[in-house]
DNA sequence: AAATACTGTCGAAGCGCTTCGACAGCCTAT
DNA sequence: ATAGGCTGTCGAAGCGCTTCGACAGTATTT
């Protein structure tokens, strides 16, 4: 292992030299600069980390916290920790990954440490419980997510009651009178996971606004479950034309379902979903979606949470305002029979 | 920041009894253990991971090397990594998310600073341009997926070629002659991955002793292209009855474009699948699958890399039974016509 | 010409921990 | 009783880096 001492040995300056060199926190004439990189490239010199760390009082590392849960948005939840390293390498930091199994016990082994310089949190529930500890840490954080109380916190999420709202309104300007919104699972509305409920907000109070009939059901998702779900759905509401889907894995099924029933789509019924933008144009019929802005969600927080490690910005919440983008899954709705 | 040293002077002992304490090196009373535990306990002490990194020549931190591309078996790359978060954790290790972007570089940046002790690949492609560096490095590592040449290395995969082996064997032993592959998409043949080849071999092979004719098409996933993929196996092989698919975007769209033609699965069509069983039990008819055991990779390539650090175990390649099981899309061939 | 301000470099201290050798006190075997 | 072996604890060195203050040398100002 090549140490800076080798280095400076090599390029016969003192060690701070090379430090500076380094860092560039105190200039240094070009000839000193040049010999000095030339013997990092000879030596294959690479700064340790755990010395760097300890003499900084910087580890160059952020902590990510994915949730350990595997029942929902997995594509997205891997294309947010994807951007994030991404985004953080070009800042010259690297990802921690850390699974919610811990818990709270993760926020506080990571801080008390100083494993990592900073916390990118996903899947904030409304209360979560990591949050005080947050608070009282002082540890720089970004949430992805919104929770019920976001002062003192930074926040970047997908505007979810505008997305509501937006799906509801692409419907109603086509002429639906009666709409059905297939949710997440169950367990997601019970543990308060601020963008289901947040979503099924901005779908209520639009409606509400338009006049359009709305009801709602979790769904766990799969064939079989979508099939009670829209059975229940079509007792209840038998003139239902449109469809808003949250639940990547009831898509599918339901437009299998559908199509079983001899419900065309967009003739007789009109879909609308909520997913990333790759889902609505590999499914079985192009979807008219709200896309998940996933890669950009993981940017911004990094974004954020660098902007915060240089002292630069403070806390903030970041709503990233909703795109629909008209398909071949909704179309006017059919004249009242 | 609490130290070793303020918690020593709590403890009313000196620092490197609170080190033997914490690492149990060397045997302690279990009067001053409890005492100094206690102290721990008050001040809410947390070792510095950069200090014990310098010290001890060990960060406790294993890095993970997932693929950047985002075109195939994300679920599966997600599973895997959280799995390997988790599996880590109980060990004392933490991970390291880097994606492939770097390149090399990664490895030998990681290698060199001394930020991980440890390295996992993920995606590993037959002729992989990051092996030589492992092996020459001296870094402990383990390979998820199996390159050409595995000598000097750990892997661990799912046997791939069993994997085909075994869905053309399920197929002909229903009676079925004619066996389309709906395969990954191009560009992953184009790059030698590993498992895909292998995948093609085992199918092959047996195809070849089981008097089976087999058609291999890759196809980029999604409904249009699933839609021409189809319509090319059943131009050039019209009596085709058996499918085996791997590739999971390419599952629903084929099911629903067999419906659409009024060919019934199982009855007329038997489809098998090689996709985790998450998504075959999800899938719009259960399909009948070999799994792909993601977490158990995950959890075996960290096992056998805790065993190297720990200087047990060597080079070794592990390579996972597949298992097969029949659900609702597989069934005897249809009588000729 | 003297005073002042930069610029570029160096030496040394110190970050918080691990680990080695030393050693005091005690127990066991001769 | 004495040598030898354990046990439990301590002090000190050192891991590789950053950073602060010092300072020599040169450039700028008065």
């Amino acid at each position: 292992m090549v140490t800076l001492a080798e280095v400076a040995q090599h390029a016969g300056v003192s060690a701070s030299t090379v430090s500076y060199v380094l860092s560039g926190k105190r200039s240094i004439s070009a000839t000193t600069r040049q010999r000095v990189e030339q013997s990092i490239r000879e030596l294959g010199y690479h700064p340790n980390a755990g010395a760097r760390a300890l003499a900084s009082n910087r580890s160059n590392i952020i902590a990510l916290m994915v949730p350990l849960r595997t029942d929902m948005y997995v594509p997205v939840m891997m294309e947010i920790a994807i951007a994030v390293a991404t985004a953080a390498r070009t800042h010259g930091y690297d990802v921690l990954l850390l699974t919610g199994e811990e818990g709270p016990d993760a926020v506080r082994r990571v801080t008390g440490s100083g494993l990592a310089d900073a916390m990118i949190l996903m899947d904030v529930q409304l209360e979560d419980e990591r949050l005080p500890l947050l608070r009282g840490s002082g540890q720089p954080s970004v949430l992805i997510g919104l929770p019920a109380d976001a002062s003192g916190l930074t926040c970047v999420d997908l505007d979810w009651t505008a997305t509501g709202a937006l799906c509801v309104e692409h419907l109603a300007g086509l002429g639906h009178r009666d709409v059905a919104v297939v949710g997440e699972a169950p367990a997601v509305y019970e543990r308060h996971t601020g963008f289901a409920e947040r979503t099924l907000e901005g779908l209520r109070s639009r409606a509400r606004a338009a006049g359009v009939r709305l009801l709602h059901r979790a769904c766990e998702g799969g064939y079989d479950a979508m099939a009670v779900t829209l059975a229940r759905i079509l007792e209840e509401r038998p003139g239902t034309t449109g469809f808003v889907v949250q639940n990547e894995s009831a898509v599918e099924p339901l437009l299998a379902l559908l199509r079983q029933q001899g419900r065309a789509v967009p003739e007789d019924v009109s879909v609308v979903a909520i997913c990333p933008d790759q889902v609505a144009v590999q499914a079985s019929v192009r979807l008219t979606s709200v896309a998940i802005p996933a890669q950009e969600m993981g940017r911004h927080a990094v974004e954020h949470l660098v902007a915060k490690l240089d002292g630069r910005g403070g806390d903030e919440v970041v709503l990233l305002a909703p795109e629909l983008t008209v398909r071949a899954s909704s179309g006017p709705a059919p004249a009242a029979s």
